[in-house]
DNA sequence: TTTGAAAACGAAGTGCG
DNA sequence: CGCACTTCGTTTTCAAA
């Protein structure tokens, strides 16, 4: 908690939207000295803090624009039931997310398909061979208002 | 619509894992002179296949270890008031997603907070007072089975 | 112990064959 | 498309506060 000061919080705020600056240009934004930006840098990666470093993509060029979200309940709690699920969810390409929900058991994933003929192929595939599914509910997603990775410090 | 073939593919999955590789190694890891690898990153950027870098931050680190989901289904159908509506959804603090559905003119929202008093305040504050809404519910997602940003392509 | 200046090294980007 | 050269950035070292 007070390992992260207000430096850090700008240093990450910056490299969140622009993660290839340089370290010079980025010690000039936060008012440091090249190599005490370039310590903190690098003590935010080695704790954690800073995970590591992606290229963001337009799914849009690469044929991927439409979202989906699937709901979906277990017939059951008990572990290895969850274990098998999502041992099985994580080898569905194009899934981007999978989180188990609070309330029912319920879990949420995000997946990103090129149209509805391919989410039709995927839930063949992959969705309909989902071990110990009691309901599943598929929504489209019209159009996409905000998305973004990025942390608010 | 954009031509991208196997190699930018294989060049791009190496991005989305390691967006600060060096040119020189990425050239390797996909058999290209560095040259020829500089320029198919630079022609990807400016076609805007590639849309940015960016650091990808720890959460739990930063005190935002909970996610929510929220569904909203507003009282119509007019574009006053759905603009009205995604007008108000940007300013809300720690919204990650925001996804217009297929069905009923529901909203689908991601936030990322610091507890449940947190997103409690962010309730009072900005989502209680979104115009137009019909129907709000909220989700809270216990565990994160997988996350990730990138395409498999 | 932490900081900044600067050197040494390595990578990026350009222009030419 | 590749090579070589120039420029620029990173990273380490060192000295000082």
């Amino acid at each position: 908690m007070t390992e992260t000061d207000a430096t850090d919080h700008r240093i990450l705020t910056i490299l969140q939207k622009n993660g290839r600056i340089t370290n010079a240009e980025l010690a000039q934004r936060v008012n440091l000295s090249a190599s005490a930006c370039h310590r903190r840098v690098q003590r935010l990666e080695q704790l954690g803090v800073i995970t590591g470093y992606a290229a963001m993509l337009d799914r849009r060029s690469l044929g991927r624009p439409t979202t989906v979200f699937v709901e979906i309940t277990l017939s059951g709690q008990a572990t290895e039931l969850l274990e098998g699920f999502e041992r099985a969810v994580r080898a569905i390409p194009d899934m981007l997310e999978c989180h188990l929900m609070a309330g029912t058991a319920d879990y949420l994933l995000k997946l990103v398909v090129r149209d509805t003929e391919d989410f039709a192929r995927i839930h063949r595939q992959y969705l309909a061979r989902l071990p110990g599914v009691a309901q599943m509910h598929s929504s489209f997603a019209l159009r996409t208002v905000a998305e973004t990775t990025a942390l608010q410090l």
